[in-house]
DNA sequence: TATGAATGAGTTTTCATTCAT
DNA sequence: CATGAATGAAAACTCATTCAT
């Protein structure tokens, strides 16, 4: 009888099947997860037109057919990777604010900002190579792409958009065109999450610092005088 | 008898030649030029690795083998594309500081700041294709990393590091580890940048305006109340 | 519980196995006759080698190995259809004039004409994919061919080489060589069906009245003037 | 130096190239020659489908890039061997009747089906593998049909009628309705080419002597009695 | 120098067939 | 019996690169 152990593998299985079934009842086999797996590595690794599938399903193990008969072709191989993680952007702007009232559960700019940052550094970290591709692809799939803004991009900007503009109502952030603040905020998230896990991935972080500090950026400044109110 | 006027496509095709002839003192031919003005156009267009040589040669309106004549492989058409612009991205911060003086011409950090982002909006708009692809490639092609992280990426981080440091002697910026303070000036200029160019490349940008406001964010940050010093 | 009753579906399915087990004693099993009636179809649709096994699996409501589990190979389940129905073609020649003596139960050529071409009439309609697959196969199968040659033409060119013979020497047609005559007859009978089903299957056809017209032209050509005898 | 005999090979290549390049003014390469004739060795043989490119550029001992190169795809090589056949099919039937004018060579219907005969034999055997594909392919080649339907087999009906009529207006043929007509004399025709290229292609034939009896068949049949008039 | 025909290894995809369940 | 997942060989087609002209 086969003992069922949690080892690291069977981990890293179940997350590929937790992330990739969004949405879906089925079960995925565990050539369907092997051939993902490999997928992804080697998609993030060489690029989706770099990477042949015959390469893939010598990593997943399994017969070139195989791939085939999960996934009709290459380009819908991908899909199916970069499919269920784009939903799963959405995900914690949508929990919240349903039936039209703005339901704000921070009570600051910077408490909002903390667990944003917290939030999506934990899934960019645990959904690298998957972001990896897919904002390698956005550019050059029009399918990826229109599927992200239209599904995606527009949905978490329409949100943003209430957040930013509750705390410029009550006075707590700056009257600056509510885009320009999205893109202050937003380059300093981004451009954390990319020095830290994209440019520097090996650097001895301290996150908790580094996003403290970020935060502070994004409030104050790295200027010593005091603002021009 | 053909009358050479300085047309737009003249003008555009004298741009690539001295654009990617950097430091040679080669001309280039007209053909090479269709050549490297197709494989610009098509790479950034389809990602290189999408990009057959075939379609190159029919969009420059030469034969397949006469790419090869001047580049011997197709990477190495891609090599002679990105490489020339980014030693050009090294210009700015090396023509100043020789022989180890620290040379610097701006009074405030904020002046260093607008004369940066002038120029390099006006550099990456010049030569956004090239830097499309090159962005695009750096995570695959270990020729191309090699040589922007040793030949570019340092030098412009050693320069950089040399100014930050410069004004936080004088007091004018906080007292935060330099590559962060780097990592947070840098988010925001590329944050700008990639907005102003790549994602939403026509809305109607003031980007006087925006530089100001950029700016004054990374001075002063977003929040009305004035920084705990 | 389910009540047989004698629906179309039940009809052909009758027919298709009535008509594929000649000359066996087993029973078809139901997902057999699937099969066998996807195959028919498909087959004659797309032609044998144009034709996957999923294709017919999927049209037979079968799973792929269903198929393989009835007939070995692709090849086997083509010998399936047409073995039997070529083995039918030979039945009205060989019902009669067995032990020897020509048992011939017609009094004119013209009788047997019409006769014939009524009945193979009736036979080609009813058996029609299945003779356009056997005839289309017949040229690049050479299991098939072999079959139709040795066990079917010439048996029926034996006979029909009798039953012609048998009118010449009574006086009612003409001094020509046997096989010519046969050609002639045939190709006006073929020509006919061949018109009829397959070249023109939707005009309005009066089958009795081309049946006569098509007798007399094999009796007494087109032309007003009388024969020179 | 290479003397360019006239060896049968040669003719053989100057045959495919006039025939394929019907109303085109490139030449053919000699690969292309190759490829073609190759192609239509195999497709004769085995039938389009069951035929591989690769067999194809082995039998014609090129690359099988080769075989890309000039014909994007397998279908297309098809269609470059059944399309001018299927033109030149109409050639003897447009040459004459221009101009609305009937312009009738032929004092009797018998002279017309003599020189009919000779001279589609002719053609047939000339074209004999190119036909086989055609007639093949018909029932299954959308592309193939539709253009056979309605750029050929339209046109020769046409100007088969104005014949057909012609003479019945003369009182040379008996007063049945002209598709039937036709049909009888193409019957007996095809029937004939069938029979000699095709069935039994060995048989030792006297086409005179057989063009003569079939000819005599259309006119007046096979009784020995007279017509009923 | 420039060409473009030719190549053959490689790509994506299909398919008849097998076999553990 | 029946299934359908899995296979791997082969199919159609692509492509970077070479080379004779």
């Amino acid at each position: 009888m086969k003992e069922e152990v949690s080892t690291e593998q069977n981990i890293e299985e179940q997350w590929i099947e937790e992330l990739l079934t969004l949405g879906k009842d089925e079960k995925l086999t565990p050539k369907q997860i092997s051939i993902l797996q490999a997928a992804i590595e080697v998609f993030s690794e060489k690029g989706y037109s770099a990477t042949s599938t015959s390469e893939i399903s010598q990593k997943a193990g399994v017969a070139e057919g195989t791939i085939f008969r999960y996934y009709k072709t290459k380009n819908d191989l991908l899909l199916a990777i970069v499919g269920p993680t784009m939903s799963r952007m959405l995900a914690p702007f949508v929990l919240r604010n349903f039936n039209g009232v703005l339901d704000m559960p921070y009570d600051s700019f910077e408490e909002f900002l903390r667990a944003f940052m917290i939030n999506r550094l934990d899934f960019a970290r645990k959904n690298f190579k998957i972001l990896k591709i897919l904002i390698q692809e956005i550019p050059f799939q029009p399918t990826v792409r229109a599927q992200f803004v239209e599904n995606i991009l527009s949905k978490i900007l329409e949100r943003v958009i209430d957040i930013v503009e509750h705390f410029k109502e009550k006075g707590e952030i700056i009257e600056v065109p509510t885009p320009t603040l999205i893109r202050f905020t937003l380059s300093s998230v981004v451009g954390y999450l990319m020095n830290r896990l994209l440019l520097q991935p090996d650097k001895d972080w301290n996150d908790e610092e580094e996003i403290n500090l970020t935060i502070a950026f994004i409030m104050h400044g790295i200027s010593k005088t005091t603002p021009p109110i």
